[in-house]
DNA sequence: ACTAATCCCGTTGACGCCCATGATATCCCA
DNA sequence: TGGGATATCATGGGCGTCAACGGGATTAGT
């Protein structure tokens, strides 16, 4: 399975080094990437990251010319831009460069969160503070599967 | 079959292993799945789960949004974002997280219902309340079934 | 030579492996 | 048809292994 899921608390050592989970590592490889990608999270005060499978749909979006939107190809670019490659030593860490470390406000700890073919690191207090409310806000409004199905619309990034 | 179909009762014992019913485990395995993934259901006190499947169609549904759309309370995400990938060790036990725990107020007991390509896992007095609270309501509205047939087996019911 | 990245070990604790037991269901044969 | 033998699954617990972690040693880069 290629995909990032769950949450997963890990420690930021002295030395910048933070453990990647286990399930992250074996999704990664699966999309036969030894590294991936972090960028900060342009609506979060978090570490957006993810593996060679999403970096190539990026890319890839930027290259069409028949653009459907140029606010999405904005989005890519700058996260293009803004990415760090990042390896994973022999133990499965990787040192995060300290301008993501400032913008999620990273300290001791941090929390891993799954998002399918994403994932993102935060400060486990501003990922409470987030994101708790969305289980919650998701329950109230009735939310249901709609879709589901075999079929998919034509979308970009696929 | 893939298909995970009937209730089974089972214990949850000291180490908060249990053992995922044997029909279970081959519906997993027809699936290709090794493991399977659990979050808190959103409608009740309960356990769902899934395999890689399901989950593969979640984050699919993901990937047809627009990329950047705001997805943060996509339902789908929420999922990914609260499942547990639970391993089976050789007896067929996967240990639930404190979490799911909690949310479904397990203990001793712990009941497996099967719903198709998901199942569910219940303390056993709330899925009798909600099951007969369920029962009543579709009686009392005269619900008939439109696609197939309804019950198969015979279990525990009270 | 100084800083930073990578490697290498030792420690710890959780979880996966293993075996032994119990509880049912199935079969076989007198 | 009854009852013992067998197979299968669920359960309990001991123990080894490995993932996460911390820190020292080594290499690389400028």
């Amino acid at each position: 399975m290629t995909l990032f899921v769950g949450r997963h608390v890990n420690k930021l050592d002295r030395k910048g080094r933070v453990s990647v989970p286990k399930s992250f590592r074996a999704a990664l490889r699966a999309q036969g990437s030894k590294i991936f990608y972090a960028y900060p999270s342009f609506k979060h005060g978090a570490v957006e990251a993810c593996g060679d499978i999403f970096l190539a749909r990026l890319s890839a979006s930027l290259d069409e010319l028949d653009t459907f939107s140029d606010e999405q190809d904005d989005l890519a670019a700058i996260i293009l831009e803004n990415a760090h490659a990042l390896s994973l030593d022999t133990e499965g860490r990787a040192i995060l460069p300290r301008e993501l470390v400032e913008h999620a406000g990273l300290s001791e700890q941090v929390i891993f969160v799954g998002r399918g073919a994403r994932f993102q690191i935060w400060e486990p207090a501003s990922y409470d503070t987030n994101r708790s409310g969305a289980f919650e806000r998701a329950r109230s409004r009735g939310a249901t599967f709609k879709l589901l199905g075999g079929e998919k619309k034509e979308g970009r990034f696929r």
